[in-house]
DNA sequence: ACACTCGTGGCAACCGGTTCCCAGACCGGA
DNA sequence: TCCGGTCTGGGAACCGGTTGCCACGAGTGT
């Protein structure tokens, strides 16, 4: 027993405690375990005997700093309970593994300060990549520091992902995987206004996030297509969540507003909506319209089935990790923007007394019916 | 420029780099850095410098390996699609951010290979423990394998977490944190056969998984405390998606199966079997009676509010890491076994022409309306 | 003016691995 | 028998940090 070494009992054993009990020198043992390098049967058997006995496992880190380490990926959201985020987690865990990575998962319930913190400890983890999955946001103090932040992640041979966020300042080191929030929202709006709705209440999210942005946007960009110009009070802030839906329709209820259809910003917040819809003894779709977006899994089995707008949300975050751990280091930066598609279910009806072109169109399972944007 | 340093442009800089930027040693730099020590001002000013300078960030896995380093946790689990998955993680990964600690996670998609080899990798990271989430196939083979690994961390200084999975053989050093699948079946199905039920489908999981298993215990429990025996016909295996239950109620009504009750042994599997009864044309409550597992948010929104199970699925997370971080090299091995209770909503009716005692037990909101089991 | 602290910072060992370089053993051939 | 080549395996430097120990210089009391 030369320093500390132990027999097998306590603590973890170190490659020396091996060796030692092999009767041969760490190199060897060292050698032996990564299976390069001719070494006798003998000696091998001996020290693979000693690996056992000891239940040794080399040290992942001691190993990351000599050079040859499983390579580490971090991934940062909002909230993993919501379906979406979820679904992008998945993905990016899926492909991380699949690519040899580990994962450093952190959630931030959206404070910029804890998310800032962590983009820090996973510089000192020497992450191959950060990946920020989610709106946010976009504050002009918040592009500064994100451009610092890739700036930073770029010169440590590390790389910042922004993954359904929008791009900072053209010519930042970043990876930009985003899908088309403006488009998703332009054609569902549209779809609802084909049908005669007017009076359409919004849903919206919080008023600086850029996902709500995007899909506001898009509400009002298909309004003034038609050369309409929606009612300010139709366009009502909350938050991504069931209950926000829920409070918002109720409210909206008692306060007498008028309106033919809803067009929630997330299924989450169509969920809330369509239940207080029932709750006030309202038909879905036969007094109202309701819409939502994502095309989260539950959104089928919404009573009537839910018209949403699908988001390759897995893909996203598989695209994502493929990308940023797939590219040469002088490579241009990279920016993809995923389409996503209308898909028609039954929670849609024409205002009645109005034209209706096509109110037989529906889908009911796969099949995306609406148009690709 | 001695060995391999760099002025700032290029790769990361090391602490070396950093010192000879400042004129100083190394030491010097890392005394700066920890704050601890008492370091001249003119000399911490020139450090501070150099270290913006250079963006330098101490390399964490170095560190580690000086004993000074964010200890990490892991956690695996099959899927984090899954809504109960999701909040166990949540749960998880709240609490170790809260004691400073680094999470990182995997997913196995039920693979057990892989479960094997994810958690041998943790072993070598040194993870302060390795946290198992939600059911599995309870075979022998698998409890020696598990008590070997518990071994095995136990004896490096870490810790096997079971979180939602029964314990293994009395001894084996490991936590395990989990709710009572069974009573919270017993009591749920109780609640079906005091309203008249009879013929109850169970729509289970797959054979060979504990959570499954656990929630037809109850089933069949509730059943024989009032001297039934269920037909066998009426116990479907699956698994626990919303297609799952889907399709099987698609299937037992296209067999012409008898039933006035579903029983999914998740809300996910209720969910979809909710849209394959609604598509024959059946209502809920009024033609079958329908009752989930879970408690997930959307729950409250399908048609009619689903009654169902409440698991403290978050709680379950966050005690799972709080038990096994807090605890002392040598206590005893702690089991925790979390209460589960029905919440009523309005899924489920009297079969006509029965006796109803308290068919107004309605649950709107929040408070739970069942028994703590 | 001298000795004794105290403040400050460098040297070197150590954490637990990997790997370059070289030495000794053993082999066959001349 | 001697020489050269091939196998094996060890020593030591290195990865990037931390920290115990010690030396040196300045300030201060007598």
């Amino acid at each position: 027993m030369t320093r500390k070494s132990n027999g097998d009992g306590g603590g973890r054993s170190t490659i020396r405690d091996v060796a030692a009990r092999a009767g041969v020198s760490a190199s060897t043992v060292s050698r032996v375990l990564a299976g390069d390098y001719p070494v006798s049967t003998a000696t091998r058997t001996r020290v693979m005997r000693a690996v056992r006995e000891l239940d040794y496992v080399a040290d992942a880190r001691a190993k990351a700093i000599a050079g040859v380490g499983t390579p580490t990926l971090a991934f940062v959201l909002d909230d993993i309970t919501g379906p979406s985020f979820a679904h992008m987690a998945h993905g990016v865990e899926r492909e991380a593994t699949r690519l040899g990575h580990l994962c450093l998962v952190c959630s931030t319930d959206g404070d910029t300060e804890h998310e800032l913190e962590f983009i820090e400890t996973m510089r000192a983890q020497r992450a191959a990549a950060v990946i920020l999955v989610g709106g946010t946001a976009d504050t002009a103090e918040y592009r500064a520091r994100m451009s610092r932040i890739a700036d930073s992640l770029a010169s440590a041979g590390s790389r910042l992902v922004l993954c359904g966020r929008p791009p900072l300042d053209p010519g930042t080191p970043v990876t930009v995987i985003e899908y088309d929030n403006e488009s998703g929202a332009y054609a569902l709006c549209s779809h609802l206004l084909a049908r005669g709705h007017r009076r359409i209440l919004f849903l919206g999210g919080k008023p600086e996030n850029t996902t709500a942005q995007g899909r506001e946007r898009g509400y009002l960009a298909a309004h003034r297509a038609r050369g309409e110009e929606p009612d300010p009070q139709l366009l009502l802030a909350g938050d991504f969540t069931r209950d926000s839906g829920h409070r918002r329709i109720r409210q909206a209820l008692s306060q007498g507003l008028e309106f033919t259809a809803v067009m929630a910003a997330t299924d989450m917040v169509a969920a809330g909506a369509l239940t207080a819809l029932h709750e006030a003894g309202l038909s879905v779709p036969d007094d109202v319209s309701l819409v939502g977006y994502d095309d989260i899994p539950f959104a089928r089995d919404l009573h009537p089935p839910l018209t949403t707008v699908h988001v390759p949300y897995e893909e996203l975050g598989r695209l994502a990790v493929r990308t940023a751990l797939g590219r040469t280091p002088d490579a241009p930066n990279e920016h993809l923007l995923l389409g996503t598609h209308v898909v028609v279910r039954d929670s849609v009806a024409a205002v009645p007394g109005q034209l209706v072109p096509d109110a037989s169109a529906r889908v009911s399972s796969q099949a995306p019916a609406g148009g690709l944007t």
